[in-house]
DNA sequence: AGTAATTTGTTCGTATGTATC
DNA sequence: AGATACATACGAACAAATTAC
């Protein structure tokens, strides 16, 4: 049922900072199956509910991941994983 | 001859932000009898216009009194002011 | 029946200000 | 000083529901 894998407690004591915990969490999820080539991956709004951080936190992570590759982005659409 | 009470000039700088100055017109409208129960409100579109604000921002006010029970929205049509 | 217009829903892009560490 | 996070606002595009003609 999950589109991803359980979304993580975001710690802000951790060591790695709450943007790169979503980070790895979303690479998680690929990397597990649950987030397949060319399927959306939730929305920043969806993130931002689940995770309770603010959007701007989400948003350094998903461009992160656009910016390694991982992800695509089309606006007013949706991220979506990259195929490769 | 009015739907609602006059908009109000829309602060930036005050202490409530815009959205909440929003809110408070609304509700002082139904608390007037400008507005009853039943009653379509301004459409988003009117509102951004009278106002002279984004349609975010006005959909942040109307997220809040929908929130509250002030009014109920039917997609398509409007919100209107509920009953009660 | 069918198309256009209106209205709300969703999503991303961008900018500013404040606060914390 | 710098990085990070939060809250709020702007704009734009497209989808979906409803209404009007």
């Amino acid at each position: 049922m999950f589109r991803v894998l359980p979304p993580p407690e975001i710690d802000y004591r951790a060591e790695l900072p709450p943007h790169q915990q979503i980070i790895d969490w979303v690479r998680a999820s690929i990397e597990a199956g649950e987030l397949r080539p060319g399927q959306v991956i939730p929305s920043e709004k969806e993130m931002t509910q689940v995770l309770g951080v603010a959007r701007t936190t989400v948003r350094r992570a998903v461009g992160k991941l656009r910016e390694e590759g991982i992800i695509y982005t089309v606006p007013g659409r949706g991220s979506y994983v990259a195929r490769r």
